[in-house]
DNA sequence: CTTGGTGCAAATCGTTTGCACCGTC
DNA sequence: GACGGTGCAAACGATTTGCACCAAG
């Protein structure tokens, strides 16, 4: 788990620094908090990763969770993300890409287009924007849901 | 003929139908919530349009606006955007276009561009899915925010 | 006159905050 | 020891729901 291990441990380096620069102190919550994040493969919610948290720990607060995920949003380490249905998913950071998401099942499915950056990049130019994030979804039946006739509607 | 009118109609017999077709009533508090709605420009929170139209109609409850909203949504007239900071925006349907939005100053802009549509219309195919929506949103500083130095961060 | 709609207030949901205590630095 | 962090429970803001009454069909 080479790239895995990597990821972790500088996750866990850059929070450490994030954490001394700022004056803040170094926790157990904090620690298990992110381990428990880092562990999740693709998306969760806050809900989702306290209860992931607790099954691990259980004396850590709900509380504590939703404020160590602001915390590494603001560490650069996680990235919050608005869906379509009113849930706010959090995934790690520097894990840039977009998403088709399946509305019939729920299913997400990452990708990325330089193209499509490009043309984004000319978008804001030709307003006077500049660019510092973006946030790209696409909403479709996959192809397990139109076969089932899950996207009759 | 203002196609403003046009819309406004359109938009009314749209939603008569609507409701005949799924045994639902006709009401003074849809009419006038509608005409609210479509009365705002741009994006409208549903709380601002329980105001907008308490202003008016100071007898119609936030409950039936807040339901009304979702109804427009399942009649195809209006939208819901879910932004960044978990704040949730309406805006008409058919008024489609994506948006490129300032984190200094709010400001929304919108546009289009058909290229970036093929593309999404190409990843989809190659992820076998059939599109449905799309949301794209691009944030950064406008030219104002630039230069007032609101883009320090 | 039947059935869906409305207003109100209470309930709910996810998230945040105040506070006394605890652990890091 | 000082000061930030934590857990708990209470507070919160936006939205939803239960219910008795009202009005469109």
């Amino acid at each position: 788990m080479s790239e895995h291990q990597t990821e972790q441990d500088g996750a866990r380096t850059q929070l450490t620094e994030y954490l001394a620069r700022n004056g803040m102190k170094q926790t157990r919550q904090r620690e298990a908090i992110l381990e428990s994040f880092l562990g999740v493969s693709g998306h969760i919610t806050s809900e989702n990763l306290y209860e992931y948290v607790r099954a691990q720990y259980p004396d850590i607060g709900a509380a504590t969770v939703y404020r160590a995920l602001k915390l590494f949003c603001d560490a650069g380490l996680a990235h919050a993300l608005h869906f379509q249905d009113g849930v706010t998913l959090y995934e790690h950071e520097g894990h840039h890409h977009d998403h088709l998401i399946c509305v019939g099942c729920g299913e997400i499915v990452e990708f990325e287009c330089d193209d499509i950056e490009d043309f984004q990049l000319r978008i804001a130019r030709d307003h006077g924007y500049r660019l510092t994030k973006h946030r790209h979804h696409l909403y479709g039946y996959c192809a397990k849901c139109q076969s089932s006739g899950t996207d009759r509607k």
